[in-house]
DNA sequence: ATGTGATGTGGGAACGGTCCCACAAAGAGG
DNA sequence: CCTCTTTGTGGGACCGTTCCCACATCACAT
């Protein structure tokens, strides 16, 4: 009896002296049932310790409750990945809430394997993270199953997908070096084919065209107006530091995004980084800097005296370090949280969910940068 | 039409012009069917995009192909948790070679609530991953499922489960810093009550001790064969610094064992540590090492001129930081490769598994400790 | 007494597969 | 030509639930 893997409702039913239909309701709670005969089915359950099959329940519902969670990924298989885990984190804690139960599975791009796993109705729906290329787009879009992206590289308006802002907090990472004094900046650019990297990028040169321009206008109208005069002007452009116009922006690419990127490009680029009169370095996300910055530290640099280095994600990492790192931060647990919740929504048949919703980034300023920034940095590392 | 989630094997069979039992034959590929009906039944399963329902196959099987992985944690959800991060990357792996699906949760230790949802026949084994308490182990006993525990906590021998060898670690560790002549130890031990923490230190206390008789012994030989003797003397222990005895083991214990808790714990006792005369530190965990490290960092103190730093668990974290964490390794690969493997061995009804096997852990030297450590890490983040 | 409605309970189909078994057709050996 | 095997196909029970519907019982009003 007790090598049994587990009982049937059908045999509960038996030892309750009940049918299966009046155990059936008594357990899943629908439908009426004597508190005489309520108190028997659970008696009998209690001492079998019988536990509702889900996989039965689930034939016949057509509902797992269970949502499958793709990262995809270029070479190695991260769930540790900084900002991917803590995604998955709060993607974790969410669907807990809701009820759901997570598959979770990391994969190449290319292969649509774990794609059809899922697909063999195992899932209400998908959460796919990050890249991935038109071809699995269109191959998950053939099956009629409920999908999101979140933080996905794609620009498809038929796929609900939640990113960050990147365009903007690149303008907001762009303006905290320029109105901390900064000239002259070195960039390190992720891999411009992700939709993050490249909008970051982009967001952070913007701003600074932007802002030189702005520069320029107040010197001239400072000239035009004369000597002495009482003109409206930007009150920090009375510094001289502030007045002078941008010297040099490099933007150096880097083929990919990952922490030894970072410290493979700073070590190629040392000499021109060293002698070109950078005061700060900008990288598309943390890794990258923080592997630059540490190819820096090692050569004697001193950040933020000499150099303020800048990255974006806000990764637990980030505020571990020494110095720790000013960064933008990605609303990790917005997207998460959010991905379950429309999800479900869609699952549950409602049409009108968002196609498209950005999470605004905001700087998070620390020792790595100059100015007031505070060292502290959010829990992580239990063991 | 297509608003068809999808169709079923009858449907499939009907429009191949066959029976379902013919169109199971083929799709799943156990017994006869002639290349014809073979052929016709591939055609329509492209034509209809069918797949099979993994559900009513597993109802049928009594057997899902799913195994449910639940890491426990304290307080913060954590599967950026930088050392668990990786076992579940590796078990993720391991699971998709075997063609099993990973149910991820992670719970706090005292709710069963995660826990009763695998056990509804939603998977056909589990992982449990640190620490869990008696509670949580008896209840999961008393289901007749399969399950094996990574590095945790229990010494329930019923229990199957992986560890790293943590005492030999610790002495591992006790023994690098020791050779490298450090005779003023402070400890930043996690907490004792976790099996992984207390190994640790305890290994690392006694080998030093060891370490320490054997001096006095060599020493005391050393005097009586006279001045200017050919007995065997240790040659480390020609050195002034080394021949002189241990001078002072600190032990400071952290109710946490994450970084905050490094960072608080070195807060409090930085005077202490400032005036103690230690040149050594070593934490049961990096996450406490690096929080500790960034208090002395920020303090002037220099890491390893001034003192060594030392921590366990080779978190990638610790190969980026600089100075580059010297750490003592776990084989998370191993450990999490394996919990398939063993696991898949009792899902299938094998009895001969290990009770226990446990890994071996190797110093991995890097630039917090005085010596000739590398720099390097391993690739991590990214996006 | 009898219809009526509320209140519980049981029977059985359905979900979508697998797989055992029956059976038809075709080829081989007497 | 008739059995006997081989080979391929179909019928249908079964897995463990849910849920619809039928039906039994009983109180109450007619």
């Amino acid at each position: 009896m007790d090598t049994k893997l587990s009982y049937s409702l059908r045999e509960l039913a038996q030892l309750a002296g009940v049918s299966k239909s009046t155990a059936s309701r008594v357990i899943s709670g629908n439908g009426y049932a004597s508190p005489d005969v309520r108190e028997r089915v659970l008696k009998a359950a209690e001492e079998l310790r019988y536990k509702p099959n889900a996989v039965a329940r689930a034939m016949v519902a057509k509902r797992t409750y269970n949502i499958g969670v793709i990262v995809f990924r270029d070479k190695l298989p991260i769930v540790s990945h900084t900002l991917y885990g803590k995604i998955v984190d709060e993607i974790l804690m969410a669907a807990e809430n809701l009820g759901y139960s997570i598959f979770l599975k990391t994969d190449r791009e290319m292969s649509l394997r774990s794609m059809d796993y899922m697909l063999e109705q195992r899932v209400d729906g998908l959460i796919l993270i990050s890249r991935l290329r038109k071809n699995v787009i269109d191959y998950v879009k053939k099956f009629n199953i409920p999908y999101i992206m979140v933080n996905g590289s794609t620009e498809d308006p038929d796929v609900v997908h939640l990113v960050s802002n990147d365009e903007a907090g690149g303008e907001r990472a762009a303006e905290h070096l320029y109105d901390q004094g900064h000239r002259g900046f070195f960039i390190v650019a992720g891999p411009v084919e992700h939709r993050s990297h490249s909008l970051r990028l982009s967001g952070f040169l913007n701003k600074l065209g932007r802002l030189d321009d702005r520069k320029r206008t107040i010197a001239e109208e400072d000239r035009q107006s004369g000597q002495g005069s009482d003109g409206i002007v930007d009150e920090t452009s009375t510094k001289a530091e502030d007045a002078s116009r941008i010297s040099i922006v490099t933007v150096a690419e880097s083929p990919d995004s990952g922490f030894d990127s970072g410290v493979r490009l700073m070590e190629e680029r040392y000499e021109e980084f060293r002698s070109g009169g950078y005061t700060a370095l900008f990288a598309t996300n943390d890794m990258l800097a923080l592997g630059a910055m540490k190819v820096l530290l090692e050569n004697g640099v001193h950040v933020p005296e000499d150099v303020s280095v800048m990255g974006y994600d806000n990764t637990d990492l980030g505020g571990m370090y020494h110095p720790a790192l000013t960064t933008v931060s990605v609303d990790a647990a917005g997207l998460g949280r959010d991905a379950v919740a429309i999800l479900d929504r869609m699952i549950g048949g409602q049409e009108n969910v968002p196609r498209l919703i950005e999470y605004e980034s905001e700087v998070i300023a620390r020792r790595s940068t100059r100015g007031e920034g505070n060292g502290t940095c959010s829990g992580i590392g239990n063991t």
